[in-house]
DNA sequence: CTTGTACCCTGACCGC
DNA sequence: TGCGGTCAGGGTACAA
């Protein structure tokens, strides 16, 4: 379920916690959140012994470094989670654990994941290159400008919406953030990329900066299910403008908020305000 | 090439 | 209480 706020929340709480373990043992005990190249047995046989040198993430993914060349790629997708501790985390809310990471100072990362969309991957070095080639730019980097979202969207008649989800236009932007930073732009979401204007242009690539850094300064979106590590929850529901908001009242303009599906998912905006 | 749809999976919720 | 339908923060395979 988390985009790159609710990601980065749980790299955040994360590295300190287990940048230079070593990784004692891995159980798997649903195999098919192990992702190939690797089977679970190769999965376990490599990881173990091997200490964690980084803790990163890109796009939406969370990226383990282990000492020898290798990155442990994790994929959170819809309710992957972490929890991390010397015991169990309270079993009536993960129900779902997948894998074990035995830490060398016995504590023990959980990944627990009921849908089971995510996953495990156990890459090389020169794989994840390949495969962070197909990523688009990280929004909240200095160095990512107006004018990379505008050379993404004028070439791409979809709906600007599914445009900004679209992780080889910009990468960690889901659901949410995507209906959230329209409604701050006062753009339609149905509108192809390509008929936006500059000034419209300007202001996306502000709102999807804005609202990704004040995302990530609240912990992120906390619905019922989601989760920082060990259960933490984020506060950013309360800043939501549309999201999750159909029939209320637009906080701007009073007209009531709509729903529509788009690619197979909601999208949320004021039909008002968002031209 | 681009774009839309089906699908992976479990659980919560709603109307009947 | 049960049952079917719908929906959920993602990403990919495949068809058109």
């Amino acid at each position: 379920m988390p985009e790159l706020p609710e990601v980065e929340t749980i790299r955040r709480d994360l590295e300190p916690e287990i940048f230079g373990r070593v990784i004692a043992k891995v159980d798997v005990l649903q195999p098919d959140i192990v992702l190939p190249p690797h089977g679970p047995d190769a999965f376990r046989r490599q990881l173990r012994d091997r200490r964690i040198v980084g803790v990163r993430r890109r796009a939406k993914y969370l990226l383990f470094d282990v000492e020898g060349g290798s990155v442990l790629q994790v994929q959170l997708r819809m309710s992957g989670r972490f929890a991390l501790g010397l015991e169990a985390p309270d079993p009536a809310e993960f129900r779902h654990i997948a894998a074990r990471l035995h830490l060398d100072d016995g504590r023990i990362l959980y990944y627990d994941d009921m849908r089971r969309l995510g996953g495990l991957r156990l890459l090389s070095l020169r794989d994840w290159k390949l495969e962070e080639k197909k990523l688009g730019p990280e929004p909240l980097a200095s160095s990512y400008r107006a004018t990379d979202l505008g050379r993404t969207l004028a070439s791409t008649r979809s709906p600007v919406k599914n445009a900004l989800m679209d992780q080889r236009r910009v990468a960690g932007v889901g659901n949410i953030y995507a209906s959230e930073a329209l409604f701050r732009a006062g753009v339609d979401p149905r509108r192809p990329g390509r008929d936006l204007n500059e000034p419209e242009i300007a202001r996306l690539h502000r709102s999807v900066r804005s609202v990704l850094r004040e995302a990530l300064r609240q912990a992120g979106t906390s619905f019922q299910n989601y989760r920082a590590v060990n259960g933490r929850s984020g506060s950013f529901q309360a800043s939501l403008s549309v999201y999750a908001r159909e029939g209320e009242p637009c906080r701007t303009c009073d007209t009531p908020v709509e729903r529509i599906v788009q690619a197979g998912r909601s999208t949320f905006f004021c039909p008002s305000c968002q031209r």
